[in-house]
DNA sequence: ATGGCTAGGAATCCTAGA
């Protein structure tokens, strides 16, 4: 079971890069975020014919989020619950059965950046992450395999990205960002990528600016964390770097998990 | 790299991203 985080920076204007990928990597259930559509705009009938259902959380312009996956979930909620003032589409469910396995239930997140630090941003970044935390300490007591994918704005440690100075007063990577997505980890979940490999310089964004690309210039911000019973399951993960060389490319790559319920 | 680019919406520039 291959399961894909994308932060696709617009799927309209992604829709060809995302076919491909689709083709070439072929992954069962495919989290995307900043969608910038309204769901009627979801070029949902190009990817159906891929073989792929389709989910979506949009929202006009900016954020949105969307699940696909080669089988129809059984069910799919929207929104992550603690604030019902909250406009921003940012986060949806999807629940699946897995033959002789229950459930499966896969999230799929667009954490707000937080940036000027100086602004309301910052607080609603914080108070998100908050929200996020007690969902995932309810969803913990199903004891089911839940992986809660997608772009967290939060560079963990250090070497997750390419000069830390350069990030020091940044809402990825400040302290109380840190400890924020410190205590999903000590929840019980586990990012994924780093449970597979103690590789350095290994990124999931390369900004579009200043050569950042060529120059390996990347953080690691987008993750797939895993509860106890999916990480039970991880067999293996990977960053499909690749997809940033092609034409007209997302900021973000596809980050795998692969999860063996084959026993 | 205190932004050198990109997307989207409104409109020929602005906001937002990270």
């Amino acid at each position: 079971m291959k399961i894909a985080t994308w932060n696709i920076n617009g799927v309209k204007a992604r829709i060809e890069n995302l076919c491909q990928w689709l083709k070439d990597s072929s992954p069962d259930i495919a989290c995307l975020q900043e969608i910038k559509t309204v769901d009627e705009g979801f070029p949902r009938l190009e990817i159906e014919a891929l073989g792929y259902h389709v989910e979506t959380h949009g929202q006009k312009g900016f954020n949105g989020v969307a699940i696909l996956s080669k089988v129809k979930p059984d069910e799919v909620t929207r929104g992550l619950p603690g604030d019902d003032g909250d406009e921003q589409a940012r986060f949806m469910e999807a629940v699946f059965s897995i033959e002789g396995h229950g459930a499966l239930r896969v999230c799929c997140l667009y954490l707000p950046n937080g940036n000027p630090i100086d602004t309301e941003k910052y607080p609603y970044k914080l108070a998100w992450m908050e929200r996020l935390r007690k969902f995932a300490g309810d969803r913990l007591a199903l004891e089911e395999p839940i992986i809660l994918a997608g772009d967290y704005n939060v560079i963990p440690e250090p070497h997750d990205c390419f000069d830390p100075k350069v990030w020091e007063n940044d809402a990825l990577f400040l302290p109380q960002t840190r400890r924020a997505f410190r205590q999903l980890e000590h929840l019980g979940f586990t990012d994924a990528v780093r449970a597979t490999t103690d590789a350095v310089k290994l990124y999931s964004f390369w900004d579009y600016q200043a050569g950042a690309w060529p120059k390996n210039n990347g953080i690691r911000i987008d993750h797939l964390m895993l509860s106890p019973e999916a990480a039970d399951r991880l067999a293996a993960t990977a960053i499909e770097k690749h997809v940033r060389a092609w034409e007209k490319p997302s900021d973000h790559v596809p980050v795998i998990a692969h999860l063996d319920f084959s026993s």
